[in-house]
DNA sequence: CGTAAAATTGCAACATTATAACCTAAGGAC
DNA sequence: GTCCTTAGGTTATAATGTTGCAATTTTACG
C-alpha cells in the first residue's frame, strides 16, 4: 500500500505551500509562480522526482520553460529548506519538517519508492559519535538508505 | 596536510592490488589491464575521482578507451567490493577494507578533499537503532558527511 | 507617480555523467 | 582446433546539470 493511501495528501500539500510561503514572507524572498508550482508537483508526486520529470510537468502545464527554469526553482527551494534532493536518485522530495535548517536523512523503500525523512536526532546522535571517536568535525550530512517501509513489508 | 603526507602511500596501493587479484583468484573472475590500471588510478588519486578524469588518465597512458571502458571497469570494481562510488561527488574511490560486503559511509574534507571511510560498526548501530525505533529493514545504506578533517581543523 | 536598481525568467548553447547497441577480439573448456 | 563465454572497441545517444546573456518583472526610492 503507498503511503499515499495512508493520509490526507492534499493536507500535506497544503501544509508545505503554507510553510513555504510563510518562510517567504519572514525572509523577504519570493515565492513566484514557477517556485509555486515546482513545490506542488514535489509533493503531489510525493516521491523523489527528478528534475526533467518535474520539467515535463510544467510544460505539459504551459509554462514555458528550460531546464534552467526547473533548476533555479529547486535551488530556491533547497535554499529555502522545503525540498531535499536524494543524490543517489538525482531526485528531489518534499521536507516534512521545514524551517529549521537540517541534515538530511532518507529511508527509501525500493518496493513503493518512498522516501520518508529520519529523525534529525538520530543523525546528531550519529555526528557526536563520530567526533568523540573519532573526531570528524561535521559540518553537513546526507544519509540514504534503502530497504522495505513496513507497509510493503506486510504485504509482500 | 594531505593524508598522501601521512602514511606510505606505494603501501596503500600495493596492499590494495593485492587484495583484489585474490578476490577475482578466489572467485573466478579477471583482474584484466584495465581494471588492473584503473583501481590502480583510483588509488594514486587517493581520493574521490569521476570516471572522466579516470578516463582522461587511462588515455594520456596509451589505453585506447571511450567511456564504456572506464564505466564497465567500475562496474566490476565496485561488485568485485573493492571501490565506492560517493554520489554526492558522482566519484569513485578506493575501499579500506574490501573483501566483505559492507555498507558504505564517508567522511569527506572539504578542505583537502579526501574521503575517509565510517566505521562499519557505526553504521550497524545506526541501522539498529532505526530499526528497533522506527521498522525502517534496511538492505543497504550509503552515508556521505562534510566538514573539516583532523589535519585540516589543526592547519586552518 | 517616474525612474533606477535588483531579482526573476526566457532562451540558447553547452558541459558533465552515464548507458545502449553492436561488433570484434581474446581466453578458457572440451 | 572448435565452441562458448567474457571482455573490450566503437559509435552514438541518453540523462542530468550549468553558463551567459538578454528581456522582463518587481521593488525601492525620490
Ligand atoms: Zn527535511
Ligand atoms: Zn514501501
Ligand atoms: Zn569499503
Ligand atoms: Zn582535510
Amino acid at each position: 500500500m503507498p503511503a499515499s493511501q495512508q493520509h490526507d495528501h492534499n493536507h500535506c500539500i497544503t501544509t508545505a505551500m503554507d510553510t513555504a510561503r510563510s518562510l517567504c514572507e519572514e525572509r523577504g524572498l519570493r515565492m513566484t509562480p514557477v517556485r509555486r508550482r515546482v513545490l506542488e508537483l514535489v509533493w503531489q508526486n510525493h516521491k523523489p522526482t527528478g528534475a526533467y520529470d518535474l520539467l515535463a510537468q510544467l510544460t505539459e502545464e504551459g509554462f514555458n520553460s528550460a531546464p534552467p527554469t526547473v533548476y533555479r526553482a529547486l535551488d530556491f527551494l533547497l535554499e529555502l529548506g522545503v525540498v531535499h534532493r536524494i543524490s543517489s536518485l538525482n531526485a528531489f522530495v518534499g521536507c516534512d519538517h521545514p524551517g529549521h535548517e537540517h541534515d538530511t536523512g532518507f529511508f527509501i523503500c525500493k518496493e513503493c519508492g518512498n522516501a520518508t525523512e529520519l529523525p534529525a536526532s538520530e543523525i546528531k546522535k550519529l555526528h557526536e559519535t563520530l567526533l568523540k571517536k573519532f573526531g570528524f568535525s561535521i559540518e553537513s550530512s546526507n544519509h540514504e538508505l534503502t530497504g522495505l517501509c513496513q507497509n510493503c513489508k506486510a504485504t509482500s
